[in-house]
DNA sequence: TTGAAGTGCAAAATCGTTTTGCATTAGTGG
DNA sequence: CCACTAATGCAAAACGATTTTGCACTTCAA
């Protein structure tokens, strides 16, 4: 007779189904698995099974499942990309994609990918996070302010690489420091004096150095302060609104550096509502965050790293972190690349 | 004294390290996780152990860790995202989050959300798809005709919903039967008569839908069968050149439906750089599979369904096939919508 | 010298599954 | 009625980790 444990609420795991249907778990399980044929469990066993498990709500439990029969993916390695749902995903899919790559390429190891979301500034709230009980390392992008005082206070106990953050102790991949510095030398070469810039809100540690240095180098080569264009959100309809105001309360530029590219076509379709031209009245800079910029009318300029060539590297630094234990923290900047077209005044390409 | 397992190449695991440092595995665990204070390790045994576990490349077991520590996340349903690398990365974007919401919304378990990919054509040898020792459940998309033969021979073992393929047996979630027939009347509507269809190649079960139900019900409306323009792949440029040739070589059409919108995307290109408008002498159609098709240039009119709304609805079966058990599998069809935009004749959006 | 307090670590229990070996019962032929 | 085979399903041993318990030793004070 089967031992039953006499638990009050009966759970629903093989034990539960055990008890529930009179029989031994070692049934319980064979049946589960469509194996009740070559196990020789009787046709009434495996109906009493079958209904035990049904009325039950039976979910196996993954992680005792890979434990027992791990077979060829014994010791997987989990790897986990969190990120916060606000999350520009065209992102994520260069990591989804990179990791991929990175892992194919050569490893004993078998991986699996793990995607976890918080909502931005409850990083700390993430299950899992502190204890390193869901995946064996990670790539952390899109934090907040208060989720990177989080990260400096606690210092994860498992390899992981910060995407866009310096924070010391933390590998991570950011990228390279003159990002909004070139977009104001490229606008300069191309004779523009009144220069402006638009963002969203909020920044976050990368849009504001794009921000930040943009201003300064452009202060430096026009002589005045270019302005500043603030929109609701990162959403090209934001853009549109926030530079359709600025032109209608009779805001002047004829450079404008976007510091992304949904930004940047937001305020395609207001500049030429207006009845401007591009780059005839107002040239434009993006960062070359949408693989599409080519496809743009006319095709968008942009000076920033490429996000493959970013996750690439993240990837690697990870891999790296695994493969040879605790690496010291190292930052790494992924260079810029420009690439002109017409929308700057360059021709088109 | 410890017991020692004495196998002879030594794994990284907490036996692996107790036996190589002479210690308890108890002991090991404890150093492991920065307990060694309170459970009182000396120091020289937690030095011991440090260098045996750096000596080894120890890596946690993940399972085993969930198993044994579980906490709240006792019985973590695990949901997958299967999709083949050839995916359109936007969708998948759409999927995770309605998942997240979905899961958000209402339930006992906690989720965690695994993506995983395969070569296209390839998906019987993801690892873990028969034994069903990965995920609780899975939500399948992108699969090539060779991987839906193989889903019809083999039922998988745990809740499955397909995503824009019908196969018996299976719960999906399609797009609507009229998504190239509705195209068709729109463009005949707006006085075209000399219709094109623009696809991809390869042809998946959708898009092929598309195609044919656009030139069937456009062959009806017109009197004559629609151009078939076919791409070397799914990209914008692609497209561009596809339809760039078409034109050199004095194809004529003053109506275009494009698939998928980065067909439509390239496709403007080719018109306008041939000193053609839109919609004055050809009018597009796209199907609204790109959130930023109201910007594009003139504003792009769109039939199709929306990915939110598709994935919204497949994560909905698949938790309802968790919650209730087997539930016969049901095919979901999901309406239509028209934003009917500059690009086809109607006034901008 | 002896009891108490303190230290360090081994051993055992546990998580939920799968699988292997074996014990019991039933069925059959002589 | 006995022996032998077939049928059935139970018990126990893994899988790799964490946590709790408790034993054996030291050290110290009385």
């Amino acid at each position: 007779m089967p031992k039953s444990r006499s638990k009050s609420p009966v759970r629903a795991t093989v034990r539960g189904i055990a008890d529930a249907a009179g029989v031994s778990i070692g049934s319980v399980s064979s049946v589960l698995n469509n194996r009740h044929v070559e196990r020789r469990i009787s046709p009434a066993t495996v109906e009493k099974i079958r209904a035990a498990a049904a009325e039950l709500g039976y979910l196996p439990n993954i992680s005792a499942r890979r434990l027992r029969s791990g077979g060829s993916s014994k010791n997987t390695v989990v790897l986990a990309l969190i990120t916060s749902f606000e999350a520009p995903i065209p992102l994520v899919k260069h990591f989804i994609a990179a990791l991929q790559r990175a892992v194919a390429a050569g490893s004993d190891h078998s991986f699996s990918l793990l995607i976890e979301m918080f909502p931005a500034g409850h990083l700390r709230e993430m299950p899992g996070l502190l204890t390193g009980d869901h995946f064996n390392a990670a790539l952390i992008m899109n934090t907040t302010a208060a989720d990177d005082a989080f990260l400096t206070r606690l210092h994860l106990p498992y390899p992981s690489v910060l995407v866009n953050r310096a924070i010391p102790g933390y590998a991570s991949v950011v990228e390279a420091a003159m990002t909004g510095g070139r977009p104001a030398e490229i606008l300069f070469r191309s004779k523009r004096q009144r220069l402006a810039v638009l963002h969203g809100s909020p920044l976050t540690q990368s849009t504001r150095a794009r921000v930040d240095t943009f201003m300064q180098r452009a202060t430096q080569l026009t002589g005045s302060a270019p302005a500043e264009i603030v929109a609701e959100n990162l959403s090209e309809t934001a853009s549109y609104e926030a530079l359709q105001a600025f032109l209608k309360r009779g805001g002047k530029c004829d450079g404008l550096y976007a510091v992304s590219d949904a930004l940047a076509l937001g305020a395609y379709r207001a500049i030429k509502e207006r009845g401007l031209t591009i780059p005839g009245d107002i040239a434009v800079m993006g960062v070359g965050d949408y693989d599409i910029a080519p496809f743009f009318d006319p095709p968008l300029s942009c000076v920033g790293v490429s996000h493959r060539e970013l996750a690439e590297q993240a990837s690697a630094l990870l891999l790296q972190q695994l493969a040879r234990g605790a690496e010291p923290g190292r930052t790494l900047a992924v260079p810029l690349v420009e690439a002109l077209r017409a929308s700057s005044g360059h021709h088109a390409g």
